[in-house]
DNA sequence: TCCAGGGGCGCG
DNA sequence: AAAGCGCGCCCCTGGA
């Protein structure tokens, strides 16, 4: 069943007419007020399927969200998929109400992947010009108070934030009637609904962990900041090491009015102190023998701390001992994750640390091992890769199988063919990689070469690439002008290598994404199913003393769990790692081992 | 005074 | 050691 919650007649009466694009006069016979919510019940073909469910508007702050979570936790029992505009304009609201519901249709997220999909394109709905449903952003964490104030206006305002044409019945309809004619692989019908339920799972999970937190200790943070930097300086002040080191860094450059933070005031010192450096990046400095650049180094790791997860980053996104990432679903080409601040994936080793369980509950950490270089294989029907990553490190087993000679060649030989690498050891490594795998590496050189000609490629599970932007089409066609210089074809030809090594990348990265949005989706729904009998406690409902994720990383999940539920956790991690795995590849034989670890902070998992 | 772009570095 | 891919965030700079 599909619930479409839908069809809102405008909160705000004067923004535009109440004239509800759902309204069923057979079952309405008068138009609901302004601010009612409808649910509209369809069949999995998009049919009617009952009488349209309506929230009433108005009461005190909160009641329609009340009201509101009364009917999901109701329709729940039935097990509806829900349909929505934007997950992330709906569901903080309901968990917030307390509510969780177990699967739904993210329809901005689905769209954005059907009318680029290669295997849809040849429908008329595809070809449309952009509209409003493809301006359609994400809303924004910040825009939408996480506790709101007792006296606040509360009432579910959607129109607001949803221009009140976009009718999402009839672009749900719209949406299956593509997803059931696509072609182009074999499965591809069935392969984008699974990209379409895991994109919109993985909604259902960004939203859940910015709603419970990742545990964040901000006294360990701070001990951390303080140890390395020393006392927390007043505002617009260098601590008090990072003030030391730049002492000695003027000293050692003679230099006394250097700004270490300005980079070209630092390559000019460096330059007339004789340091033989064409810029000031740490693997270049780290070649040079000369006194500044022991003080140096050590004062670009402390200002990167002190400036990217100092004490204002701890002011800004940690409160009331949690850490509440903003992930952006599908926020970057491939169908990774991004975030729009607080830089949740690019949390630094060094301060893991303050990520610790609450009491009587640990942190059940897990990682997906190689997963791009297994991805590659599945991908590629590749049985000796395959083979070689069977129940252990894939890297190891291409060593074991006389493929090279060590694991650390191993590792620089397939990130160099997933790549693109084309200089140093990866360069040297490939023919032996070829030899050895010509099925997978012949699948990532097919995908450059695709990228090079200026066509898209596609995932398992059918997400596309973009088509190459202006600055390619800009060299291509002035590299074969008559006027055409030398410098003209180089530059038409690193373009084009640039954009093919983005197409050979594209289809791992973007089908390892995929592999992870279905280890979400699977992890998720069986961590629920782990809830203890009297689930209320410590964490916020509707988790209660239920096992949570936490954090997600790309390849990387910590999950939050009542210690005495820590085993059936690791279970879990793993068992859902092998469903994303038959999910992506059927009956194909590639392992996707996860290591797991059990801690009660996430510096001690590695 | 504002903002785009570059340098640099954190993560996978 | 980085390289070859994908990001976000910080600061500074220089032009409008």
């Amino acid at each position: 069943m599909l619930a479409v919650l839908a069809a809102v007649t405008p909160a705000v009466p004067s923004f535009t007419p109440v004239t509800p694009a759902a309204a069923n006069p057979a079952t309405d016979p008068q138009t609901p007020p302004p601010g009612t919510l409808r649910v509209v019940l369809l069949s999995d073909d998009g049919t009617a399927a009952g009488p349209d469910v309506l929230v009433a508007p108005g009461g005190g702050p909160g009641d329609q969200d009340a009201r509101l979570a009364a009917v999901v936790r109701d329709l729940e029992a039935d097990r509806p998929r829900w349909v929505w505009h934007d997950t992330t304009r709906w569901y903080p609201r309901l968990l917030a109400a307390g509510v969780r519901v177990e699967r739904c249709h993210d329809l901005r997220l689905a769209r954005r992947i059907l009318r680029a999909s290669a295997w849809t394109a040849r429908s008329a709905w595809a070809a449309q010009e952009p509209g409003p449903w493809d301006a359609l952003e994400p809303l924004l964490p910040d825009a939408v108070p996480a506790t709101p104030a007792p006296d606040a206006l509360f009432d579910i305002d959607v129109p607001r934030d949803v221009p009140a044409e976009l009718d999402p019945v009839a672009e749900l309809r719209a949406q299956l009637d593509v997803l059931a004619t696509a072609s182009g692989e074999p499965g591809a019908s069935a392969r984008l609904r699974l990209l379409v339920a895991a994109e919109s799972a993985g909604a259902l999970v960004a939203a859940e962990i910015r709603h419970a937190g990742l545990p964040w200790d901000a006294a360990v943070h701070d001990a951390i900041l303080t140890d390395a930097l020393g006392p927390r300086p007043r505002l617009g002040v260098r601590p008090a090491r990072l003030e030391a080191l730049a002492v000695r860094i003027r000293d050692a450059l003679d230099a006394p009015d250097l700004n270490p933070d300005s980079a070209p005031h630092l390559l000019r010192a460096l330059g007339y102190a004789g340091v033989p450096v064409t810029s000031t990046r740490q693997w270049e400095l780290e070649s040079v023998d000369h006194p500044v650049v022991a003080p140096l180094l050590e004062y670009k790791k402390l200002y990167r701390l002190y400036t990217a997860n100092g004490w204002s980053w701890l002011d800004a996104w940690v409160h009331d001992g949690r850490f509440r990432p903003d992930y952006v679903v599908g926020g970057v080409v491939t169908g990774r994750w991004a975030t729009s601040g607080g830089g949740a994936l690019q949390l630094p080793h060094g301060v893991r640390r303050a990520v610790v369980a609450d009491p009587g509950w640990v942190l059940v950490v897990a990682d997906a091992a190689q997963l791009e270089p297994r991805v590659l294989a599945g991908l590629a029907h590749d049985e000796r890769m395959a083979r070689a990553g069977r129940g252990g490190d894939l890297y190891q087993g291409m060593v074991d199988a006389g493929a090279v000679a060590t694991r650390d060649e191993a590792k620089i030989g397939v990130l160099g063919a997933m790549y693109g690498g084309t200089t140093g050891q990866s360069a040297v490594l490939r023919p032996r990689l070829a030899a050895a795998y010509p099925d997978a590496v012949a699948l990532v050189d097919a995908a450059a070469r695709t990228g090079e000609a200026g066509d898209v490629v596609t995932t398992r599970l059918g997400r596309t690439s973009p088509r190459p932007g202006d600055e390619w089409q800009a060299s291509q066609s002035g590299a074969f002008d008559e006027s055409a210089t030398a410098a003209d074809e180089s530059r038409a030809r690193t373009t084009t290598r640039a954009w093919g090594r983005f197409t050979r990348n594209f289809v791992v990265q973007g089908t390892a994404a995929e592999w992870a949005l279905c280890w979400l989706a699977t992890l998720r729904g069986r961590l629920h199913a782990l809830a203890p009998a009297d689930a209320a406690g410590a964490a916020p409902a509707p988790f209660g003393r239920t096992p949570h994720l936490v954090y997600f990383l790309h390849d990387e999940v910590v999950v939050h769990a009542p210690a005495a539920l820590a085993d059936d956790v690791a279970a879990v991690l793993r068992e859902s790692a092998a469903e994303a795995g038959r999910l992506l590849f059927g009956a194909f034989g590639v392992d996707f081992p996860v290591t797991v670890a059990t801690v009660e902070s996430y510096a001690d998992a590695k």
